[in-house]
DNA sequence: TTATTGAAATTCATATAGGAAATCACCCCC
DNA sequence: GGGGGTGATTTCCTATATGAATTTCAATAA
């Protein structure tokens, strides 16, 4: 089950679509705080639609863990990702995704080494136009990988990596720019592995890929939560 | 996010909870026949609530892959799971359970050992009382997997394997009831082998156990269905 | 100044109703 | 006899309203 088919966009459900598009965006771009609760009333007014919508929406929006639902409260954003949740995230990225790659390096037509190829010329000619980056490279990251985990053959396996919606959560942590380059560079290495027909290749590639990934995203947490660590009132004592 | 907390059933969204048990215990006795389409209207009507409660748990099912929705047509129940789709669950447990079991077995406080002695001395009182198994096997089977899930320490992928709701859809393949003593001698070998602390021998166990279920769901398989292959009229010509 | 209690107001969960789209049957036409 | 079009019915999707629970705010007492 892939993030949400087109196929609701196409007839049915119209005011669900729009509402949770415009939800998600408002959710990822950090324009309501983390941890903040929701006012089912206030949304539907300001999007101009009934309440009912909009909590359909919500009980989506918890399946990707973007809210949380307290049986008397109502909902609430989810809390960033901390260090430890970034950890385990790739952690069980490192369990699946060079499984995939290698599954994906075989002789035959499920081989996506030519699809690669498209997407990643396509991102590189996106780059060349240097607009805002980071929701170019953070689609052309999803579609990469998934298009892997697709051709690992394992309909299971891809859904439960979609599921985790890494790529909207790291989104979420960090709106601020990185570099594509890089990640240009590590995706090519694993594609080349993938045509090559190189499984051994193909999984270290994506191991190493995932490991360096992991390694930037934990340097921007040293970086940018040092600080708040310090601002954070010292817990004095445990006990009353 | 395993399957729900129960503390949605303490206060709050009452008539969801109870339409939730209704309908999922509907599906999964088979009441209702696979790939049928589901009247939200007749649903809500025969439960005694409105179609509010039902749209919210239908959503909720659909999270479960036990329905599916598509645009114009409302929800129908999915299809049971054939060979190709048990084979590809199973490719997945096999790439979590073992790791799981392996980060289980340390010499820690999170060591599950005794949680997991305690399942078993419970499931064996439950086999002696030869009421119908099947529920007990499953439900016994389900905490038993997760409780070595959550012993890994990665919540992401104890809910990524969660989400699969392997349990429920096994179920709801063979009601029919299988020997539970199978499944509580490959249960203790997994548990020895984490008691004692030993990553190898978990993994191994681990990795046995599912191999053996999946063969004997195959088994199964190749009982029931063979002979629906042959009711199923052979494809003469490709084309025209 | 702080903690507690009460009531008012907000907010959630469900029920009910109405407009729109799709399905199905029937009929007409080829 | 077969295929396509039209109308009625069913069903879905959204809107509005109501009861219940919780939160908040203010006032009072310690």
């Amino acid at each position: 089950m892939p993030p949400r088919q087109s196929s609701d966009i196409s007839r049915g459900k119209v005011a669900v679509t729009d509402v949770y598009a415009s939800m998600r965006a408002s959710i990822l771009e950090g324009e309501i705080a983390p941890g903040t609760r929701i006012n089912i009333d206030a949304v539907a007014r300001s999007l101009g639609v009934s309440q009912t919508p909009v909590r359909e929406v919500l009980q989506r929006l918890e399946g990707d863990n973007l809210v949380v639902y307290s049986p008397g409260r109502g909902y609430s954003t989810t809390p960033l990702l901390g260090l430890p949740e970034l950890r385990s995230l790739f952690e069980f990225r490192l369990l699946v995704e060079p499984w995939a790659a290698r599954a994906a390096a075989v002789d035959r037509l499920a081989n996506p080494a030519a699809a690669l190829e498209r997407e990643l010329a396509s991102f590189r000619d996106t780059m060349k136009a240097d607009k805002d980056l980071r929701q170019d490279l953070v689609a052309h990251d999803t579609r990469f990988h998934d298009t892997i985990l697709a051709a690992s053959g394992n309909p299971v396996v891809r859904h439960a990596f979609a599921q985790t919606h890494c790529h909207l959560h790291t989104f979420r942590l960090y709106p601020a720019d990185v570099d594509g380059a890089i990640t240009v560079a590590e995706h090519s290495a694993v594609r080349e592995a993938i045509e090559a027909c190189d499984p051994e290749q193909a999984e270290a590639a994506m191991t190493m890929h995932i490991r360096n990934s992991f390694d930037r995203f934990a340097q921007a947490f040293a970086g940018e939560l040092a600080p708040l660590e310090d601002t954070g009132a010292p817990r004095k004592r445990i006990i009353k």
